[in-house]
DNA sequence: CTGAAAGCGCTTACAG
DNA sequence: CTGAAAGCGCTTACAG
């Protein structure tokens, strides 16, 4: 059976498809169509089934009611929770959403954010990779809203969602050094633009400044976010046999994970030989051995400010080309991989 | 600057959208346009950097390479990294995917699948929550493409990929008795329709009728998805301390973690005191202690046949009504939790 | 109160 | 070799 159209109930009930596009739109009384007409549309348009074509009424109107959605992976946990918040929260409002992984890859979210465009979503939500000026650029000459989240892009004034990157990365290194051991190695993932990483460098730097430690750069380490798992056996061999390195804090949740991996395979004990903290809180942190002290971030609270905001953009039009920037806390959780918990625990004993 | 269309570079060149069309489509050989028309066509859309309006060719071509991906819960690293992989075989056909998190509600899960046929997809995968028979019939009547993966619907012939979940109970509950530990209990999740659930009692009770075990109401429980947190604790103290219970089979992995946080709270120790196993490996089982042995399914291949098997019904038409029911095997990761790999590794000290 | 008509931007039979 | 025209299914100014 072929899908009612507008026509048919038109047809059927000698009106013309105006009216009844009218009527279905809730505009009939505005229009001033009969109580009795109103009914009369509507009780055959149940029962026919009739479901607009959405594709022909954004065609006309311009307007998709669907947003695209870049991360870099969804299979990470990070962004798998950003991504259910956001449909979420968009569904809430008749919004469906496009998701695509650009795997950090920055010719490949390009292509992403066109291919998005093409498709008519009326806003994107992009965590980007992409390094800078010349994308914003042509993002906001087409005029299309939208809101980044996790990173943004130094120097261009865009509406972003990131989380206190400096600050968690500052209260995390002062934790570590509070447990009296001040030679902190630090991980970072490249693409070394990334903005997450550079403030919680920064954030890293100035907590060692204040208690006086020098910044060793030979104890922070970069390694591709594709090559975690080949490359980090042999950074943290050099960190631990030459630099002799007393706790690490893995700027992210891979990293963590496959240092934490490693570190038990060496057979060194945490935190007893060397105390470990990441960034970005996953499940796993709360029931390895030892538990891992991570910094957590609002990762619902991201997705439904992002939303939010994005939202206000698309009903606002022009007008609201206010940009919205916004820094959401993060909170430590403190377990047992950097030994002050556990040591109280003990002691408790 | 608005965007270029069709008759934009048309009328730039003196010549028909039609022709611009069929150029633009790689059709122009077939259609004899001459080569130097072509390149003129094709330099000036170049230039005015042309992108088709996808929706417009959509509603005419009735094609919209788009497919509609529901789930129940995308931060659920199961149907993440099914989704991940699903999207990534989707772009290399150029085609897009929109997610819709079902939430195991039937009745939403009804409302999505009629959105995203509204939003023209060309096809759909669905983890199906659906109690059955009348949505699949309104999905088939609806000559949409679908294939149904996780789980799938009992006597309605539909397409599918899941994996072999009778076996992969089967096997695990085979390797826990061999252990010795013959008080197995069962904890799965309910909307109790779930083949997946159905399918894994079945092959525990098997393993145990195979080993002389009778089965035991008492020792298998179920706890709403929804209310594991809450529900866990209850049917945890009862099996362990009424029923005295030497092992728990888990059968996903959201009642295995919530199971293990409790069982460490309780101290009780792990596999000493209870062994535990779980149906669905996440990365967590590898790290937590002790480390969980668990069934280990084919995500990836999940994602990727299911997309393959749709592609497939997608371009061939009402003639691919072809069923296609794939099982995929399971593999067992034995680990610490059930004892017998520990005491092997001890005996090795 | 209601309708005829244009148009969103494509594609495709049909005609020459 | 190329073009005029219809049509996908809506929405919306315009007219009465």
């Amino acid at each position: 059976m072929k899908k009612t159209s507008l026509k048919d109930i038109a047809s059927q009930l000698g009106v013309s498809p105006t009216l009844v596009s009218f009527v279905l739109n809730d505009r009939g009384d505005e229009k001033g169509v009969s109580k009795e007409t109103q009914k009369r549309v509507k009780t055959l348009a149940r029962k026919l089934n009739f479901k607009p074509n959405v594709l022909a009424r954004s065609l006309r109107t311009g307007s998709s009611k669907t947003i695209g959605l870049i991360i870099a992976d969804i299979s990470n946990n990070f962004y798998a929770v950003i991504a259910k918040s956001i449909e979420d929260q968009a569904s809430l409002y008749g919004y469906n959403v496009i998701f695509m992984n650009s795997e950090e890859d920055s010719v490949k979210e390009r292509k992403m954010v066109d291919l998005l465009i093409d498709r008519g979503v009326d806003g994107l939500i992009i965590a980007s990779t992409s390094h800078g000026r010349e994308d914003m650029r042509k993002l906001r000459d087409s005029k299309i809203p939208f809101v980044l989240i996790d990173r943004y892009i130094p120097g261009v004034k865009t509406s972003y969602v990131i989380v206190d990157n400096y600050q968690g990365a500052f209260d995390m290194t002062n934790h570590l050094l509070s447990t009296g051991k001040s030679k902190v190695a630090l991980l970072y993932v490249t693409p070394s633009h990334l903005t997450t990483m550079k403030s919680r460098i920064l954030g890293y730097k100035d907590a060692l400044r204040k208690h006086g430690v020098a910044v060793n750069k030979r104890l922070i380490r970069e390694i591709r976010h594709d090559e975690i798992s080949e490359k980090m056996a042999l950074e943290l061999k050099e960190l631990v046999l030459e630099e002799n390195i007393q706790s690490i804090f893995f700027l992210n949740n891979k990293l963590a994970t496959a240092g934490l991996e490693l570190l038990n395979k060496f057979d060194l004990r945490i935190p007893q030989d060397i105390s470990i903290a990441a960034f970005d809180d996953i499940d796993l942190f709360r029931f390895s051995y030892p538990t891992i002290t991570s910094v957590i971030q609002p990762k619902v609270k991201i997705g439904e400010k992002a939303f939010e905001i994005l939202f206000e953009k698309i009903k606002g039009g022009e007008s609201t080309s206010e940009v919205r920037q916004i820094v959401l806390p993060v909170e430590l959780a403190v377990r047992d991989s950097c030994g002050s918990n556990m040591a109280k625990r003990l002691s408790g004993l």
